[in-house]
RNA sequence: CGGGGUGUGGCGCAGUUGGUAGCGCGCAGCGUUCGGGACGCUGAGGCCGGAGGUUCGAGUCCUCUCACCCCGACCA
């Protein structure tokens, strides 16, 4: 984002709430990226909404070019859908949250959107020309998890991004899987996060052996797995046997024991959603065949949380350039004219450069301004102050690096390019 | 859902054997500062989570309740 920190509506605060014990919940507190209204319902605020968009865009892209579509389903949801599956009941699924029309009717809020999706694709798919294809959102998903905690990385409602597949074949359905994994692949790389990513292999629930989760290894995770570094693949504790092992092609003291965080999932589902919710098609031969799908989550404000957990250091955030708020976080030093006129415009110029900056033109003191620098975690600081124009320069810092240095104003926008 | 803990100005905290709420940050004004969360002065801001009870009197004691955090269970 693009704004004059004396017009952002956020402010920093040296005390993180008490309350908040998790390390990504309190700098993105303190940094006014997010707001807690409850336990387990975070509102994000611009800043965040900015990191929370770029991580968007960037798993949209990845979508995108797999040659999936867009769409937006809705929260509300009915009940005998869900009961064609067997799973409105709370016995079956205890996150529900529901709730009543004014008629008495019962609807559930969206803690999922496979039967939705499922049944909804009926009026779509009925030729085998119709497939394979997806489908995918990002949406809300409100869940009555009995006990929230970790800051953003587990709460009550989230966006989360889900796409259906639906294929023809077993066959069909395993070559776009495949497409999807390496997808995922290259997301959590372009995220900053794909040297600690492991696609682990989990439990596949009734319908198959396995299905396959992303974990980021951070010791805010919940879930412990064993990563082989070198086929740079996990398997999750709970499938953690020998067989699995076996299959998998590795052997135990060739694993090591993390913690890791649940970044994404990828799960074949068969057709246990197309059979009940009868999304059928007529294959070449006349035959009618159920739909063989696939589903695979990512949470975008999860992976926000983990990266925070990551990056983050004993001064606050620490952004990777492709996710940042912004590319440049401008400093300016004193209220002379001189100094006042040259930080305006920079700050222009960078913007027209392309550069997303955030302008630090308030009159604070310079300790506060770089410790509010340092808190937010823009990758590039740079300082125009009395002393730098003298040289007829800024200072340019990294938020990763220590040291900082000197560089002429004429050259910034070709350095920083 | 079990176990443990915490609720006092926006945030972080103190508050003694019960006696009528205070500090720091932040905020407003004025002035001095200005390369690592500056300083002085002045000022605003609180039915002490809520309800009930004991008492002449409750932030403080008792009961109930709500919220939040942590550990565990759960997480299709």
């Amino acid at each position: 984002m693009n704004i004059r920190l004396s017009k952002l509506v956020t402010k920093t605060k040296k005390d993180a709430p008490r309350d908040e014990a998790a390390k990504n919940a309190q700098l993105l507190i303190r940094a006014g990226f997010i707001h807690k209204d409850s336990a387990g319902v975070y509102a994000m605020l611009p800043l965040g909404l900015a990191v929370l968009n770029k991580i968007i865009a960037i798993i949209r892209d990845e979508m995108d070019q797999l040659g999936s579509q867009e769409l937006l389903m809705t929260s509300l949801q009915r009940r005998e859908l869900w009961e064609k599956t067997d799973r409105w009941s709370d016995e079956q699924v205890d996150v529900w949250f529901k709730s009543k029309l004014k008629n008495d009717t019962e609807v559930g809020l969206a803690w999922s959107h496979e039967e939705q999706m499922t049944e909804m694709m009926r009026n779509f798919v009925s030729s085998y020309r119709d497939l394979p294809c997806s489908i995918y959102q990002f949406q809300n998903k409100l869940r009555n998890e009995t006990r929230a905690k970790s800051g953003i990385m587990r709460t009550r409602e989230f966006i989360m991004k889900d796409l259906y597949s639906f294929a023809r074949s077993d066959a069909e359905h395993d070559v776009f899987y495949k497409d999807m994994s390496d997808a995922y692949v290259r997301i959590f790389d372009r995220l900053g996060i794909g040297e600690w990513t492991y696609m682990t292999w989990a439990s596949g629930g009734a319908f198959a052996e396995f299905s396959h989760e992303f974990q980021t290894i951070t010791d805010a995770g919940e879930d412990i797995i064993y990563i082989h570094k070198g086929k740079k693949i996990a398997i999750n504790e709970e499938v953690m046997t020998d067989e699995v092992m076996a299959t998998v092609g590795v052997k135990r003291e060739e694993l090591e024991q993390v913690k890791a965080a649940e970044v994404g999932n990828i799960f074949n589902l068969g057709t246990t959603k197309s059979v009940p919710l009868e999304l059928n098609f007529t294959d070449e031969d006349g035959k009618v065949k159920p739909v063989v799908m696939g589903s695979y989550g990512i949470g975008p404000a999860r992976v926000m949380g983990v990266i925070v957990e990551r990056y983050a250091d004993e001064k606050g955030l620490v952004w990777p350039a492709n996710i940042a708020p912004a590319d440049v976080h401008l400093v300016r030093l004193g209220d002379d004219p001189a100094v006042v006129k040259a930080a305006d415009k920079l700050f222009e110029d960078l913007k027209s450069a392309g550069k997303d900056v955030l302008y630090d033109d308030r009159d604070e003191s310079v300790g506060r301004k770089f410790a509010d620098a340092d808190l937010i975690g823009v990758p590039v600081r740079l300082t125009v102050s009395k002393r730098t124009l003298e040289q007829e320069s800024v200072e340019l810092k990294h938020r990763n690096q220590a040291d900082e240095k000197m560089m002429k104003i004429s050259d910034v926008i070709t350095v920083l390019k």
